[in-house]
DNA sequence: ACAGGTGATGTCAGTTACTGTTATCACTAT
DNA sequence: ATAGTGATAACAGTAACTGACATCACCTGT
């Protein structure tokens, strides 16, 4: 056996998101996650960078999604359409992780502090978008525009199918976002 | 004379803003804001509800001016067009502080903490222009994408404008930006 | 003129997020 | 065996934020 139980990362985020549900955000302290995961307060901050973090660190592996997608696009996809292929490259993520998907989101709904970071992650998310759109050649402010409309669909159709999973299609949900998008730039 | 000195709020916000250019945001404490503003640390926190609020509680009265001019716009306005009208409502407040609104920014950006909660005030602006656009029979999602649509557009003509603000026109890159927007949404 | 109320501020004690440093000790490689 | 190595614990410290209560110039009504 060894010295100690694998995964401490799994195990401080399930306690963490655990405890945000029950008490909520706030009403809960770094070392009762710590404890409730067999860990101390100080092996928390080894793994995650603050207390809202541990929501949040699975981004990265969008991030890489993104720009891959982005980067694999034909040469002559518009900034629009490769930023598109890229938002539905990110769907089977999400259709695995369902059920975490909507008890993160309860959680993050509830505090502004949580809602501040997810901010921030957007917004980081699309900047590695235009950076991806840039290294094709698409100039600014094109790039960095382009990734924040599709930042903007991808949440307006994230929040419709995290209500009921089951009975949306986040890929449709995105594409009809982006078409509500289109419309309504073109009017009058 | 008075007992206290007038305008503890203007003093705390000027000390603030001086400190955190001079040493950076996360090098200055409270308690040096308040020494330099005559006043106690429990006092800094009866006017700001943290440390960064400080340098954002100006965007109440942007809300307003918003909505507003959403409520005030001819009947048979498009959404994007009212939303159009609402940002350029608030422009002449940008002109009226330039200088602050540079030193401002440059501190901003140069702390992600501090970009979180711009990122905050400004969904927050969004979604007070969705709402004024919902007051006016405009259904979801259009109204809030619009709204978040015009935010983005103001984003960019806000990040040109503030590297020269005499150099550009705030309104002029503000339509600019909008219908870049349109045109990228066109695409394909 | 005086008593009492009011409101902005000060004082103080407490909690907790977060950081830096050093110690421990099962495991690994030689 | 012996000497690392790496994940963790233990401990001390800073500073953001909060709640409770005290203070005292000013105002208000009589």
């Amino acid at each position: 056996m060894s010295r100690w139980e694998p995964n401490a990362r799994g195990r401080l985020e399930q306690a963490a998101l655990e405890l945000y549900r029950e008490r909520g955000f706030d009403q809960t302290t770094v070392t009762e996650i710590a404890e409730r995961a067999g860990l101390t307060e100080r092996t928390f901050f080894r793994y995650f960078a603050d207390k809202r973090e541990v929501l949040f660190w699975g981004q990265e592996r969008l991030r890489e999604l993104y720009v891959r997608a982005i980067a694999a696009a034909p040469e002559s996809t518009e900034p629009i359409d490769a930023v598109a292929l890229a938002l539905e490259a990110a769907v089977p993520v999400f259709h695995e992780r369902r059920e975490l998907a909507r008890k993160r989101q309860a959680v993050v709904e509830a505090n502004p502090g949580l809602q501040e970071r997810e901010l921030l992650k957007s917004a980081a998310l699309a900047a590695a978008m235009a950076e991806a759109l840039r290294n094709r050649g698409v100039p600014e402010p094109t790039a960095s525009l382009a990734a924040d409309v599709g930042a903007i669909a991808f949440k307006t159709a994230f929040a419709r199918w995290v209500s009921d999973p089951d009975k949306h299609d986040l890929s449709r949900l995105i594409r009809e976002s982006l078409d509500q998008l289109k419309s309504i730039t073109a009017g009058a």
